[in-house]
RNA sequence: GCCCUCGUAGCUCAGGGGAUAGAGCACAGGUUUCCUAAACCUGGUGUCGCAGGUUCGAAUCCUGCCGAGGGCGCCA
């Protein structure tokens, strides 16, 4: 139970014996916090229902509360807002309380959902680049707090291994070097070294996907290639899976240096044999037409305020595409891994295909009613003129440079700060992954998920501001203030009712952590525990600045203290661990 | 053409139907016998794109308009 849940009951009650909907008795933290620490907004909506004036109501409700032995103080203000404060002891017992407990107050999920968080979505032929950075971050983020919060987290990057593009590589290859085995009739035996490497693949995609789109005849034997590849073909399977790995080998590589990692390594390829019998029960439902010689589901629906394509199921060559793919994608995620909510952390652009292919499942009963199908949209990341972030020349900016650029840049703030100068050569290598890292997620998840917004390097490797690096500053100035105290064998205790306003302040802040796990989950929007930990880590340097703990000669005070802050290290680390964000142990 | 998203301080962006719309940066000043000053404190700026509507109350919900970006049958 958390405290804000707890006043919430106990203003719910107050309304309740008013013969109101308890409801209405929701507190939140005060948007003023000069006059209370809390507010509770229901006397105003209620006062419809009771027929009465909202300040009535109110005065009501304070009246009740005010008799509560943990409440300080429940005012009116204004016309029937209720401001309440609580004692400094109820704020130490439940610090005490929630301090000491690895979740920190929040409440494991009562009914755990399985969650598949679709994310990152990598390509065969394609190193990742700008454009997969969000989508891994975000998802991974999601992940991560879905899974504190006590649910069944399945993370897939849903590797895109199976449609066209591949009949277009394999087409421009054989173009290229058709003498390789992998082409010549009745061969069996294929050589373990690949054929191409993924810089080949690089070159050869966007030059073979530009000259399908206007030499018919190429493309043809691109859709060919592609059905020959999905019914099996010896050679192609074989050219593919080269493919495949030495895409793959890069591509680790990328989630490797992010610290982010999936539980399952499907491709759109491992549902394959899936996609017979599915197509089969969407015909025996009766909701598959043909339409220029392709299998197509329609997805109109009623008051559809425009016109939507069909889906198409099989195309006119017989070869099924990421639709399709997609679909029995749903049907394997239902079927074999039980999922309840699907989140697909892709990217706006797709949101079309995303409603045919939820329609489409819902309309052939591949999704049962019950199983919540989302498309978790996000916006672009631009570069400092406002438009997508490329190289200077134009071109794609890899993922894997974007990397190196904020190692780089946090490497060389470090040696700009002659910090950790004194640490072995590995540590400070270590530490300027850590913060070029923090800086990249931490500038990407402070924003809000469906907004667009500016990748600036400086900005967000900076140590001052709302970067990823102050947090881990603040963060480490904890550690090395309990480290001291371990040295001199200061030990924690109970904390102490607050004093100050800066303890005050740092007390409710870090009873709030529950409310914006939750919040963070209900909007699938991670840049709340973002603000919350810039928050955390300004509500503890202010009781820092203030507060002096190893100095502190009371000792009940500086015992309480250091519980403090160890509270307020938990809570920041644990936040920024959601935002897959580490802390080094000193920099 | 149709549909979707966005428009908030000089810049980058938050903002859960509630009070006086916030933060960071930038700019100016201040704080150190003290646990990492990469910190903290103090200063001020807004026709919340425009116009209507719903509501006791709208940056937030609805409608229209203007502007920006994106998407629109066999690519992913």
């Amino acid at each position: 139970m958390s405290l804000l849940r707890h006043l919430s009951e106990i203003t719910g009650r107050a309304f309740a014996d008013l013969g109101l909907d308890a409801s209405h008795g929701l507190v939140l933290p005060s948007q003023r916090p000069e006059l209370s620490q809390f507010q509770c907004n229901g006397a105003m909506a209620a006062a419809k229902q009771a027929g009465k004036p909202p300040r009535e109501i109110a005065e009501a409700v304070a009246e009740k509360l005010s008799s509560h032995p943990e409440i300080a103080m429940a005012e009116v203000a204004g016309p029937g807002f209720i401001n309440i404060s609580v004692t400094d002891e109820a704020l130490a017992e439940w610090g005490n309380e929630t301090a000491s407990d690895p979740r920190l107050g929040h409440e494991r999920a009562e009914e755990p959902l399985t969650v598949v968080v679709d994310y990152a979505g990598p390509n065969v032929a394609k190193a990742m680049h700008v454009g997969h950075l969000r989508a891994t971050i975000i998802g991974d983020a999601l992940a991560r707090t879905f899974t504190f919060a006590g649910h069944k987290v399945i993370r897939d990057p849903h590797f895109g291994d199976w449609g066209f593009q591949m009949g277009l590589l394999i087409a421009a290859i054989r173009e290229e070097q058709p003498d390789l085995p992998y082409f010549q009739p009745g061969a069996e035996v294929f050589p373990e070294e690949s054929p191409v490497t993924l810089d080949d693949l690089q070159r050869i995609y966007p030059a073979a996907a530009e000259r399908a789109r206007h030499d018919e005849e190429f493309a043809e034997e691109a859709r060919q290639a592609t059905v020959k590849l999905q019914q099996g073909h010896p050679g192609y399977r074989a050219l593919w899976r080269h493919m495949k790995t030495v895409s793959e080998e890069s591509q680790r590589a990328d989630f490797g240096a992010l610290g982010v990692e999936f539980d399952l390594w499907y491709g759109e390829s491992d549902v394959h044999d899936l996609i017979e019998p599915m197509v089969e029960r969407l015909k025996e439902a009766g909701v598959v037409e043909e339409s220029d010689g392709a299998s197509i589901i329609r997805i109109e629906e009623e008051g559809d305020k425009r016109e939507w394509p069909p889906l198409i199921l099989e195309s006119r060559t017989g070869g099924f595409l990421y639709s399709t793919t997609d679909l029995a994608t749903i049907d394997f995620r239902v079927r074999e891994l039980g999922a309840d909510l699907m989140l697909y952390v892709v990217d706006r652009r797709q949101g079309d295909h995303f409603t045919q292919v939820f329609r489409a499942a819902r309309k052939g009963g591949i999704a049962p009613p019950e199983v919540v199908m989302e498309h978790t949209w996000f916006g672009t990341m631009n570069g400092p003129d406002g438009k997508p972030f490329r190289t200077r020349e134009g071109g794609v900016v890899r993922l894997g440079d974007v990397i190196q650029m904020v190692v780089d840049a946090a490497r060389k703030r470090i040696e700009e700060a002659n910090l950790a100068e004194e640490y072995p050569p590995e540590e400070r290598e270590r530490i300027a992954q850590l913060v070029g890292v923090a800086a990249l997620k931490f500038g990407d998840l402070i924003n809000n998920r469906t907004s667009d917004y500016v990748f600036d390097l400086e900005r967000f490797s900076s140590f001052e501001g709302k970067t990823g690096p102050y947090l881990q500053y603040a963060a480490v100035r904890v550690k090395s203030i309990l480290r001291k105290a371990e040295e001199r064998s200061i030990e924690p205790g109970p904390l102490v009712p607050p004093t100050t306003d800066a303890e005050r302040n740092l007390i409710i802040h870090l009873l709030q952590f529950p409310e914006v796990v939750e919040r963070t989950m209900e909007l699938r929007a991670p840049n709340h525990i973002a603000e919350y930990a810039f928050e955390t880590a300004g509500a503890f340097n202010r009781f820092y600045d203030t507060c002096h703990i190893l100095s502190e000669e009371d000792e009940a005070r500086r015992a309480g203290w250091l519980s403090l802050a160890r509270w307020a290290l938990s809570t920041l680390e644990l936040s920024l661990h959601l935002l897959g964000i580490e802390v080094p142990d000193r920099m």
